[in-house]
DNA sequence: AATATTATATGATTTATATCATATAATGCC
DNA sequence: GGCATTATATGATATAAATCATATAATATT
């Protein structure tokens, strides 16, 4: 059932301006990259491209969650990213004129919009603006990754796993109950964002249930107590 | 005697075709670039730039190496990254108009040139090739970084620590001996790239070293053993 | 619905690596 | 040149976290 591919959708109802990075654009220019962009939707599981393939665009997310992810050694699984809807994947490479070194996979059903490489890249220089949003997409990035070096260097586990719940609430933000993060993951996928291993990542969102920090449901986390969550990732401010 | 600040030289001497991102420019855009940049010499163990401080301009290395190392917690030093002679540095937070998130020392005499903000932003709004560089540049440090987050996240100290010699030499390459790494760093450094103590960086060296891996004198570290090396940091390929 | 498979949970054990301790070598300084 | 400081080295110990093992719960599959 799953990987046979997305199906395509018109894209007339699907708006470009969710993706942060063409708000810099004008209406005539949002009107004109409609035209070169085509909208997908994507069963949970799917894959949106994969590591070494060759960019042909730009993929936005219209709606859903994905997770940038990368082979590691004995084909162990690193999460490197986690993106949501309004963000753009897939301009590392693009832009770089590379292979793509990791590959992006929907967390839930998706709506993707891909836009044309050439005109992207048209886009792009004509239009200084567009440029600077797309500049600064990596930067953030290329900022993320740097902290999490740091996290990884010299954090113990504990404090990473109380980090990445809070790093996974900053980034898809809390369901209604206004405490219930509001993404579906797997603990062997959080184990591979934090770095450890399946059962230690088990075992500490145990702990962090036990102690009153987080309730468990399923795959749903709550965080119950964020000042201690915060003291537990020993974030410094 | 140290941190008295860079002693100012004149401009005229340094090639500023050194730093590749540079290369794409013209005669004429060189010579226009040369008058609006400024040449300055570094002392060893001087800050180019320091965390949270705001980019006055672009930074160019004529010669020298420099860390760009955060501080992490516990005030623990963490090297992000390596730079050599024709890198431009402090791009990151020009670019995305932020402070600094980490400071920049030279680890030995440096020719340092700093390009004016105003005109650097100008010049890449006016050369797109130019733009375009400096995005593969930004683009390159993020493939890095992230390949970075693999190794902390999956592979143990002493893989880190073969595979950071080998980063090293990468960067840095070796030196008329054709297997010296062209660089010196502490002990301590090395453990602030690598995500370790200093203490377990010693005792692996010693290894190494003890495995006839490498050679020791002072600072300077020599590979011996290039293929056991590459073995031993585990490296796919 | 029944069975197979995968995910979650938790205990027991091992191991890598940090930490603590102390010694020696190298470097900076008056 | 001699003294202080810092860097390197190595041993002993503690401990965090991986690994191995097994059980139960939750999903898929037929």
């Amino acid at each position: 059932m799953k990987n046979n591919g997305p199906i395509e959708t018109s894209c007339m109802h699907c708006n470009v301006r969710l993706n942060s990075v063409f708000n810099v654009l004008d209406e005539g220019q949002v009107k004109d990259l409609c035209i070169h962009k085509s909208c997908a939707v994507y069963k949970k599981g799917q894959y949106v491209f994969t590591e070494n393939g060759l960019p042909a665009g730009l993929f936005c997310i219209n709606s859903g969650k994905i997770k940038l992810t990368t082979t590691g050694y004995d084909g162990k699984e690193q999460i490197l990213r986690l993106v949501k809807s309004g963000d753009i994947v897939g301009y590392r490479a693009l832009l770089s004129n590379e292979r793509y070194h990791c590959s992006a996979v929907t967390l839930e059903d998706a709506s993707i919009c891909i836009i044309d490489k050439k005109y992207f890249f048209d886009a792009i220089e004509s239009s200084p603006k567009l440029m600077f949003e797309v500049v600064k997409k990596m930067s953030q990035d290329l900022k993320v990754a740097e902290d999490h070096i740091v996290s990884l260097s010299q954090k113990n586990v504990r404090e990473r796993m109380a980090e990445a719940l809070l790093f996974l609430k900053a980034t898809y933000g809390f369901e209604e109950d206004n405490q219930t993060i509001n993404v579906s993951l797997s603990r062997e996928e959080i184990a591979d964002y934090v770095g450890t291993s399946t059962e230690s990542c088990i075992r500490l969102l145990s702990e962090f249930n036990n102690d009153k920090l987080i309730s468990l449901k399923g795959k749903k986390i709550s965080i119950l107590n964020l000042q201690k969550l915060i003291q537990t990732a020993n974030i410094e401010d």
